[in-house]
DNA sequence: CGCGGAGTTGAACGCATTCAAGTCTTGTGG
DNA sequence: CCACAAGACTTGAATGCGTTCAACTCCGCG
């Protein structure tokens, strides 16, 4: 059930049992198809257990801006829950196994475990925080700098909840997937790519992000992961990878 | 106590009164100061009565981007309640009056009004929705849209609380502002207001956003409405509004 | 009167896009 | 088994949007 990747910065092992048990059992859905689609009404929330799925909009001539990327273990749809339907559509990125809560379920949380709906609340408001990361990213980092933040991110995430180790990691999107992350085109996302792998600071080869050098990495992309709001514990641990005491 | 442009959209006149009274009294803060700092440890939320602020991050050489800007009505820092602290600066941007509530308070109302705490989580939810259209309209609208997106935004959200009428709006922002809201530099919004200027769609003036053309901003800058999740019947009025099938 | 901040404008530069052509891989059907 | 189509990746060249640098005006304020 994979109890342990269920926010371990967030549930406790009873909290995660007890939300584990109101969800539906996984269903695994193909690449590239849609999970949800915009402006239409739910009843349920989902669970990504296994796989990511990219959020997105896309503008008057259909070109497409990711709003967000999930990765196993988020809560990527709460908002359905209070709001009724989503501002954005899903897709699964790569092949992902997602779980529901129905929202009656979500309610009875609320009536009868108060601090773990606000814990619901919590992860809520940590997917903001994001959001509001990838608004200065997108907004004040130029071209190589956006691009090696958003690696960055991705990195620290999976690292975070155990997903991956200092290697590297898997990332089933394409250039131009990663051009729609951070609003701009392939052609130049390529460009930047064989710089960032000249640079010897991080190398894409079939889906596989190799991070030769974190310390650049987070250095070229100023990033800091307090945006994400780590459990000390785990911070600490992510400190040890980003600032190159650990091995790398 | 200005009751009625608290989230009428989200709350009944009791649930505001109740709201209202867990609150501290008034504070008035002048232009430009700073409300909350990043990390720091706050122990309550605040709401605002008056005016506008800025929430941003800098970048490593100081340049700052907005991430939000906050009108009468919001609760801006929710996510402080339940992370301990922001991960962004806030700054009043003119005059702005505020008011306080405990987190202790919030607690309460977890425990005794679920129903309420729900609605504020789902403000947070709504929140989190307009950082994502940030996202969206900085990573894929080109520099003259993207202005007007912005421009149409804060009048949408002014409008819907009845905080201004069609004609326009008041915008304490400078140009240099406007630029860190969108990305850009202060010499690009300059030259970009003045073609908005010269097309008669929208002119700024000492602060006052003059909407000419309200169907031709919206429509330039690609915006619809839809993430700020509007209750029925004020949607209704925003639509004519910004189809110009109300006067202009 | 002089300073500083906001707004304005010109000119040069450069980052990123656009357009186009090509390779390589993968999957599909003959 | 090979031909072919489709998609991802790559690269070059030309264009242009937006930045940078700089100068100047306007205005409020000490």
């Amino acid at each position: 059930m994979l109890l342990d990747r269920a926010y371990p910065e967030t549930f406790t092992h009873q909290e995660a049992l007890f939300l584990s048990g109101l969800q539906g059992p996984p269903q695994t859905v193909r690449s590239r198809t849609r999970i949800v689609r915009a402006h239409t009404m739910l009843d349920r929330s989902l669970y990504l257990e296994e796989g990511m799925v990219g959020r997105y909009t896309c503008d008057r001539s259909g070109r497409r801006q990711f709003v967000g990327l999930q990765i196993p273990g988020d809560y990527f749809d709460l908002a359905a829950y209070l709001l009724g339907t989503l501002d954005h559509d899903v897709d699964a990125l790569g092949e992902a196994t997602l779980r529901e809560t129905a929202f009656e379920d979500l309610n009875r949380v609320r009536d009868e475990h108060p601090e773990l709906y606000s814990k619901l609340w919590r992860i809520s408001l940590i997917d903001a925080s994001v959001h509001r990361y990838w608004i200065f990213r997108t907004g004040r980092l130029a071209g190589k700098a956006r691009l090696a933040n958003f690696l960055a991110e991705m990195y620290t995430r999976l690292y975070a909840r155990g997903l991956c180790g200092p290697e590297g990691y898997r990332l089933p999107l394409s250039q131009n997937d990663l051009a729609e992350v951070c609003g701009m085109t392939s052609v130049h996302v390529n460009r930047l790519l064989r710089e960032l792998r000249l640079d010897r600071i991080c190398t894409i080869l079939d889906g596989m992000v190799q991070v030769e050098n974190p310390v650049a990495l987070i250095r070229l992309g100023q990033f800091s992961p307090a945006f994400l709001y780590l459990e000390s514990t785990i911070a600490e641990r992510v400190a040890l990878l980003l600032n190159g005491t650990a091995e790398g």
